[in-house]
This record gives structure tokens, sequence and C-alpha cells, in this order.
DNA sequence: GGGTAGCACTCACCTGAATAGAGTGCTAAG
DNA sequence: CTTAGCACTCTATTCAGGTGAGTGCTACCC
């Protein structure tokens, strides 16, 4: 599933059934309750039926292949970011979600509004029923089509660029020009764009435009040049992404760390590092899952991100997911991040 | 000042100059290291020249007036909140900016842009220098004078409406009309609502085209009614403000309970009371300080807000200010927040 | 009467020792 | 291969004693 880690699955092969029962029970265990699980609790509580002994015996394997770990000698075993790896890849038994719940979710992220509204909903809704942190990437349009262009002239020398595209979202910015431009030089700037280009996507436009220019050895119109310019730089800006629900990361034990908690709230503020990690995702398809140290950022150390696209009209436009301690819920969380990139997929196509 | 504590001045006068001073350092010092402050400290090292003991008698004379606190027996004393209110209404010493600060701040609230990113902006801004949260509302201007509207039809039943309001923001916002208008019906609207009404404010314009309506009899065109719930909806929503630097609040040892900083961090999110607190704000005029309890607001309990309205063109459009911890340095924050409300003003006046 | 020295007292905090409990590794026997 | 038994390790808790900071009170002095 993820490069880094193809090593792994020989790694469950060493396992017996026997010891892969103990891994899961160790991990599931601790998922509950967040303490060290000892041999005697296995015995007793597990299916396996096996004496404490056995048990220990079972453990140090796992110890030595570094799946468990204990934080001191007489405490119990705690999984490794290894440990949850190999759960997460062959022991874990995903429950799937009912079919009320599906529509529950469903309401919710009911379409219609901005782009950013639904965005906003879903990474809501996300940190609401895991009660961890969501976060949802905005999405980026490979094909940005322009419908319409609109000058308007304001005071002196700005003027309002409007451009509307994929019939439905407008993106306006004020510019300045070096001389004031009469009503009519605006409609006729606006009506020319329109008539060449419309429906065409924007790289297209502008290569269209430069052409265009080339050929009439005509200075290209100041304000057409703006507009292409906020076009794309508004495509190129998109990497962005809406947060929900950190507040919940402060429930958890394992964060309780206020340095710790700080450090990974600044991450969320600066967001490059995560805005990096969501990328790795956008071209994998199907469910990611960054384990610990795994995602390669310090601050995430203790956190796992359980991430998926979310593709529009057949398209991969984004990446959502959740962001919370290792010791997570994956057999809820999963079922949920793969449910809502669905859905959020779907209320964006019937946007509006 | 606030008028909840209106008696305050008697209890200043009903300290003696030497009970005063002595108020001031234990407040001072406690700022600086956050440490309880015992007898022994004042004698030696403040400039009033008492031994302990006496230092001891006026100490439990400004205890039983309220104003400090002692943990336990024998740690020194803390400012309660009344202590810190009488210390800030008449001890202290403000030190003002130099003029080298003003104009770096001012620099680095350089005006051009987007309200919304000079907002921000001075959010962070208030927030860096103060090592605190700091706050911004965004302005909300009593006279939205509609500039242009435009009608632009998008497929079937959609139309875009957008609205240019006092020379610089636009709105813009997707309707669902009952019935599709044509290219000349949607041109005709916007000319007519331009004629009619631009360069009025809003709520007269409302007047103006239900009054209109009712003159012809004529059923009002759906997309003028939309126009105008549309302004006049966004101008109500309006309550809303931009935080930044939060986790500055985690460096602060009064706030490493982490379940506190937790609620804390979910009233930022609610918004509403906060947004009351600022409201109080916003026909005060001038620095306005809430210390503590005062504040009224359980989750702000261990916290201070120095608050200043800023106004464009003369007119309070918005409050801003900071947030921390009770034991803060009163005397740099309030000159900052003061300049700061002042280069907003002048920034939002110039923009674009 | 205000200021001060002295003193007994309180309380938080640190230290070290003792103890209980959980869990381990190892070994030897089944 | 499994398991019972045992010695061992380490944590957490408790308790006692000691220390230091700081207080309130009282008596004394100017």
């Amino acid at each position: 599933m993820n490069p880094t880690h193809a090593h792994l699955p020989a790694m469950t092969l060493a396992l017996n059934e026997r010891a892969q029962q103990l891994l899961k029970f160790v991990v599931e265990r601790y998922i509950r309750d967040g303490q060290p699980v000892g041999s005697r609790t296995v015995s007793r509580e597990s299916s396996l039926d096996l004496s404490p002994a056995t048990i220990r015996n079972i453990m140090a394997d796992l110890e030595e292949l570094g799946l468990v770990s204990s934080p001191h000698t007489s405490a119990g075993r705690v999984p490794t970011a290894h440990g949850y790896r190999v759960f997460v890849d062959s022991l874990l038994t995903v429950r799937d979600l009912a079919d009320v719940e599906v529509s529950n979710l469903r309401h919710q992220l009911a379409p219609g509004g901005e782009t950013k509204r639904i965005v906003a909903a879903a990474s809501a809704m996300l940190s609401e029923i895991t009660s961890l942190a969501g976060v949802v990437m905005l999405p980026r349009r490979e094909h940005v089509a322009s419908r319409h262009v609109e000058f308007m002239g304001l005071t002196q020398n700005r003027v309002l660029v409007i451009l509307v595209t994929n019939e439905k979202e407008v993106q306006n910015r004020i510019i300045h020009t070096s001389r004031p431009y009469t009503q009519s030089e605006l409609q006729q700037a606006a009506a020319y764009l329109n008539e060449a280009f419309s429906g065409r996507d924007l790289p297209a436009m502008r290569e269209g435009l430069i052409e265009e220019m080339h050929a009439t050895r005509e200075h290209m119109n100041q304000l057409m040049l703006a507009a292409l310019e906020m076009a794309s730089e508004n495509s190129a800006t998109e990497g962005d992404y809406v947060l929900a629900g950190q507040t919940n990361l402060m429930n958890y034990a394992e964060m309780s760390n206020v340095e710790r908690l700080r450090q990974l709230f600044e991450a969320f503020n600066r967001k490059r590092d995560i805005l990096h990690l969501l990328d790795q995702s956008l071209h994998a398809n199907g469910i990611q899952i960054f384990i610990g140290e795994e995602s390669g950022y310090e601050v995430l150390d203790e956190c796992s991100v359980v991430t998926a696209p979310y593709a529009t009209e057949g398209n991969v436009v984004g990446v959502l997911g959740v962001i919370g301690p290792t010791r997570m819920h994956y057999d809820r969380v999963i079922p949920i991040v793969d449910v809502t990139a669905r859905l959020l997929g779907a209320a964006l196509n019937q946007a509006n």
C-alpha cells in the first residue's frame, strides 16, 4: 500500500497465526484503554487460550520484531508505529458503515452553497464523528474553464475584474491600471475575451491570447494581461485546506503535553508541512494512512493521519482526512474517511 | 472607565501613597516573574524603605481590601482581578511607543489588498509583538453604499448577482430563480437598479424599491429582491473576527491546564462570546480592559482582554485587541493596541 | 500611633525509605 | 511446545522528616 513499507508483508508472514492474533488483541486493547497491556490481561481476556507465561514468550518475539515495546521493564506492552502498521495492513477488520449512518452523513453534507462552505462542512463533519481533527484540501481543478469575464470601471485607474469559471466559481480582484479606461473600452475588452475564449480552459486561453498578440503585433491590452495573471495565480494558490476540531485533540492523554500540542498547532497554522503530506495522497488511489513517524514530520510523531482523495466528475481534485493520536479507532475512522471523500465529491459535483 | 467598577476610585483613595506603591510593586513584580511575591522581596528590592514586618502589615490591609491574595498561608501575595484593576486604572505608567516602533508597525500594516487581508495582517501583528492572541473584528460599515449591481446569467435558472459596494468591496452570490431570465431582462434589471439607486446606501435602496413596487402595483422582480436580500444579509452577517497567535497562549504557565485551554479555544471557535465581548467596546471610546472575571465569561476567568475600537473616515467600524493571561504586560500592551487601532483605521481608509 | 524585631507557626516542597503491585525473564518440569 | 514457579525489576504510593519561605501576632521603641 505504502511504498516505504513494502517489506512489511514479509513481516506478517514471519508471524504465525497465534502471534498475529496476539498482536491484534494488544493493539485493539491499547486503542481501547490507552494502558500498556500485560500478559495476564491477554491470557484472561483474549480468545487465545494460553497462560501468561506463553503470552510473554510470544510478546518477547513481537518486541524483537519491533512491533511492540514496553515503556519500562514492568509495564505491559504498547504497540509501536510498526505494530500499528502491521495491524492496519493485515489484521484490521474494518466495520463498514451502516446504510443509516451513510445517509445521515449524506444529509449533513447537503450540496448547494459555495464550494468553500461545502468543504468546511465536510471538515466539521469529519472532526465531529471521529472526535479527531478533520482536514479537507480545497479542490484544485485541473481544467479551469473560463465562462465569463467582466471588467467594471471603478474610480480613477482602478478596474474590477470578475471571472466566472466552471459555471459556478466566481473570482474577483481589483487591479490598478496605468491609464484610465473608458466604459466602452472595458466592454469591448470583455466582449473580445468572452467571444474568443469562453469555455476554453485558462492555460489555453493564455496561449491563445499570447499568440494573438504576436500575430497582430499589437501590444497586449493591459487589462487582459491582468485578468490572465489573476486567473493563473489563483489556480496556483489553491494549495490550502480547511481544518476543524483541533480542540478535539486536546482530549487525548497522549497529547496532554502542552509543548508538543503547541508545536502541532503551529504546524497547522503554518500549513506547509500538512499540505505536503496531503499532497502525497493526491495520486494514491484510495485510503492512505501515515502512522506516527512514518509521516516524516516530527510534530506528527505521535499522530496518525488517515487520508483519502476525493474526485468530482471522475477527476481527483483534492484530499481529505483526519489527524489524531496513533491510538485511534482505525476500524471506524477508515470507513468514515472513505465515505466522506465520496460524499464530498458528490456534493461538489452537483453544487449549486 | 468601566461602569461596573465605578466604585474603584474610592478604593484608591482608601489607599495611602505607601500602600499604592506597595501594590504597584507587587503587581509589577508578579507580572515579571509569575511568582507570588513575599514581604522580604519587597523590603529588599522595592524603593519603599521598610522592614518585612511592616510590609506584611500593609499587605494584610491590601488582602482585606481584596486587592491581593495568597495561594496558601506561606506563599507570597498575588494580585487579584481587583488588584490589577486598581493597578491599571491608577498606578500604571504606560510606556508610549517610540516613533521608530510606530513606523515599524505602520510599515508592516501597509495598505492595499482586500479588507480581509489587511485585517488579518493587523491581527497577526498584534499577536506577534505582544506574544498574546490578537483579535480583530471585521469592519462593519454603517452605510453600505451600492455602487454597481450586475446580473449574469448562468445555466438554466441560475443567476450570478454581483454587488460592488463602497468603491471596493465586491460581493457575489448565485441565486436560483423560479424561471429563466433572458440576457436582456438581466441587463434591464441591473440598469434600473444602478440608475435608480447607485450611491445610495442599502437600507435606502431597500426602502426605495419597496415603495416603487407598491406604486406601480407591479410584483417585484424576483431578481431585485434576491439582490437586496443578499446585500442586507451580508451586512448583518458581518459579526465576525480574525484571530491570530492562539498558540502563543500555550506558552504561559497559567494556561498550562489543558482542559481550561481547550475550553478557551472552543470559545474562540464558537465566536459568539468573544464577539459579544468585543461588541461592548464598540461604542466605548478608547482602550477598554477586561480583567479576569470582569469579562463575565467563565472561560476568560484567568485572562485579560485589552481592546480598542478603530475607525475609518471618522466612524467607528470595528474593534481589535489582544487576549492573554491576566498577568500580562499592560504597560506595553495598552499602547500597542492603541496604536494598532489607529494604524488599522488609516490602512483601511486608503485601501486599494 | 506608626514602625520594627522577634518568634512561633503554617504550609508547600523535597528527600529518602518502605511497600505494594504489576509485569517480566528465565528455568525446569510436564 | 506449553506452563508453573520464582526471582527480579521497575513504578507508584505512602509516610516521615527536614527545609525554607512567608505569615500573624506580640511586645517594644521612637
